[in-house]
RNA sequence: GCGCGCGUAGCUCAAUUGGAUAGAGCGCUGGCCUCCGGAGCCAGAGGUUGUGGGUUCGACCCCCGCCGCGCGUACCA
């Protein structure tokens, strides 16, 4: 791509004049068209670093820059910015090159990475809600956008099978299951059973007692236990492939319980962990920010929690699939559960030096900014979710275009609803508390799925109306400002899909097709393209490749596109 | 108390290693249909980036103080 040419050549020039100079910090980036098409502010730091005139090692670097093949310009402007002016040619044959298959204005990664993403974590016997649908739709799209990028993706689903739920789930379904229900609506019934067993003070101990038949293994608790999570697991199917979500493994917690003991015994071996108040703790005396608080590795009771789980987990995972980065995508406020999950890992296996980030997301707000739920004040559950958003786009479909059968409208509004869905999550910065709305995620104007995928019909409704099938991209012309500012648009696809993958941020892909939408708008109303004379392969050209860069950044969201809507 | 995070236009949100005149949508004002989907497009008004200092050629971003809000803070995950 040529913008990471542009940067090679960039930092070849900058190691020749200054051989020791830090290149990972000498980078190009898309600036404002009043100065150019790239930027580099890099050589203002390097002279400071060094109290050289910036505007000097900027001259001095520049008379060694060849970037000729690509640039028309390259100007030393302000305080010593370095611009960089693309020859439409060569964007033509960044075009054409795309035309050809060649690329779709990115390039898989030169040094692939295992990543392993552990997202969505719902739980047995539990509906899925409102909750788990930043971590599902982040982590998937994470997934998608790293796979895309060619890394090798792990996506784990750590679902919550395990824990003191279950003593009253079992005294309950010994109880007082009614099976009709649990055919019918398992989740519900489950969820009944755990609200009647929990409610009623005088079955604590009977609860206990079936919680603790099942850690030692008896049969018949095992035996509903399991059906538990296969009703469990029929639940979280429908949702994903409602979603479109999937997964590499599902691998709950309590894959991991023959694991706690030896994690245990390590931590006590190690010196790492110790007695306190009863239970097993680590302490974090030497980090300022950790100390205030121990982490619990077992509690006084003889049982672990989730930390050891986690422990146990990232042992495993390190072990399997040897990452080089794991991603945990959760809320926000677990943030110093991770912290002292990774403070505890490193003491315990030093040796590893796989990236463990914990990609965290705020809360979805209602408009009073208390967390989202319904009327009567409970949680939202996310098939209701799925349901609502499909029927709204349903009714605006409807509205719309009143004439196509309703099997394709329902397809339709199905394409619309879940996207808008999506979108709403994705487009916002992942770490900010976001406000719940239909009507602005739905809306046809704006940074929303539906406008996107508008966006999109509108161009194959050109190639429909012109019944065109090949194009002869042999001869691009690019003389008019709108078309020049779209064929560059898309030749930055490639930089933004890098941007997302390092720094685990969707929004600013959203973002980037939100803004090629707006440049395809306007090139849309200032160039004909069917009725275009000698510009009209070439347009053509713009058309499909804009439909075909917003369908694969939409895809790597996770959100399908229509023909028509 | 301590820790983490947040505070950007009336509202909802952006702002890509510290970079150039802080950008969108809604709402408001005014334009554009002999034209490929008007579910659209264009223009205008609207900002002391909570506040007071500091660092820097340059700060929404980094440092210090203050105000306000959210979350977390030993046996839930």
């Amino acid at each position: 791509m040529i913008h990471c040419r542009i940067q090679q050549a960039l930092q070849s020039a900058v190691a020749a004049e200054l051989p020791d100079a830090d290149l990972s910090r000498v980078l190009v980036r898309p600036c404002d068209p009043k100065f150019g098409d790239y930027q580099s502010n890099a050589l203002m730091a390097l002279a400071k670093q060094r109290k050289m005139n910036p505007r000097e090692l900027a001259a001095a670097v520049e008379r060694r820059l060849d970037v000729g093949e690509w640039c028309d310009s390259v100007e030393i402007a302000g305080a010593g910015f370095l611009n960089f002016s693309l020859r439409p040619a060569a964007v033509a044959a960044q075009l054409q090159a795309a035309a050809r298959g060649e690329h779709l204005f990115f390039v898989p990664s030169s040094t692939p990475r295992t990543v392993v993403i552990d997202f969505s974590s719902p739980n047995v016997a539990k509906p899925m809600h409102v909750g788990h649908i930043r971590s599902t739709i982040l982590g998937d799209a994470l997934a998608r956008v790293l796979r895309l990028l060619g890394h090798r993706v792990i996506a784990d689903n750590h679902i919550g099978d395990w824990g003191t739920q279950f003593g009253m789930l079992l005294l309950g379904w010994k109880t007082q299951l009614d099976e009709s229900a649990l055919a019918t609506h398992p989740i519900d019934e489950m969820e009944r059973l755990y609200k009647a067993v929990n409610s009623d003070e005088s079955l604590r101990d009977a609860a206990r007692a079936e919680l603790v038949k099942l850690q030692s293994g008896d049969e018949e608790n095992r035996a509903i236990w399991q059906r538990m999570i296969e009703l469990s697991q029929e639940q979280f199917d429908t949702i994903y492939n409602r979603l479109g979500v999937g997964f590499d493994y599902t691998l709950g917690e309590s894959f991991y319980n023959d694991a706690l003991v030896g994690v245990i015994a390590e931590l006590e071996e190690k010196n790492i962990a110790e007695e306190s108040e009863g239970a097993l703790v680590v302490k974090f005396t030497d980090d300022p920010k950790l100390k205030k608080q121990p982490a619990i590795v077992r509690k006084s009771d003889g049982a672990a929690n989730y930390t050891t789980t986690d422990l146990a987990t990232l042992e495993y995972r390190q072990r399997e699939w040897s990452p080089d980065e794991i991603l945990y995508v959760t809320d926000g406020r677990q943030q110093l559960h991770f912290q002292q999950l990774f403070a505890i890992h490193k003491r315990w296996k030093p040796e590893v030096v796989a990236n463990l980030v914990h990609v965290w997301f705020g809360s979805i707000l209602s408009h009073d900014r208390t967390p989202y739920k319904t009327r009567s004040g409970e949680v939202v559950r996310l098939s209701a979710l799925l349901n609502e958003a499909e029927e709204r786009a349903f009714t605006v479909v409807t509205e719309k275009n009143a004439d196509l059968d309703e099997a394709a409208r329902r397809e339709i509004a199905r394409v619309i609803g879940i996207g808008a869905l999506k979108y709403a999550d994705l487009s916002n910065n992942r770490q900010s508390d976001y406000i719940f709305d239909w009507d602005k995620m739905l809306a046809l104007q704006g940074n929303t799925a539906p406008y996107l995928q508008y966006a999109y019909t509108r161009v194959r409704s050109i190639f429909r109306k012109g019944d065109i099938e090949n194009i002869d991209a042999s001869a691009i012309i690019l003389n008019e400002l709108e078309e020049l500012a779209l064929a560059k648009h898309l030749l930055n696809f490639g930089q933004v899909l890098e941007n997302v993958a390092a720094e685990y941020r969707p929004n600013y892909l959203c973002n980037y097709l939100y803004e090629l939408a707006g440049h395809f708008a306007a090139f849309y109303e200032a160039c004909p393209v069917l009725k275009a004379g000698d510009e009209k392969q070439s347009r053509l050209l713009l058309c499909d490749l804009t439909a075909r860069v917003m369908r694969q950044g939409l895809a790597v969201l996770g959100i399908e596109v229509s023909e028509q809507m």
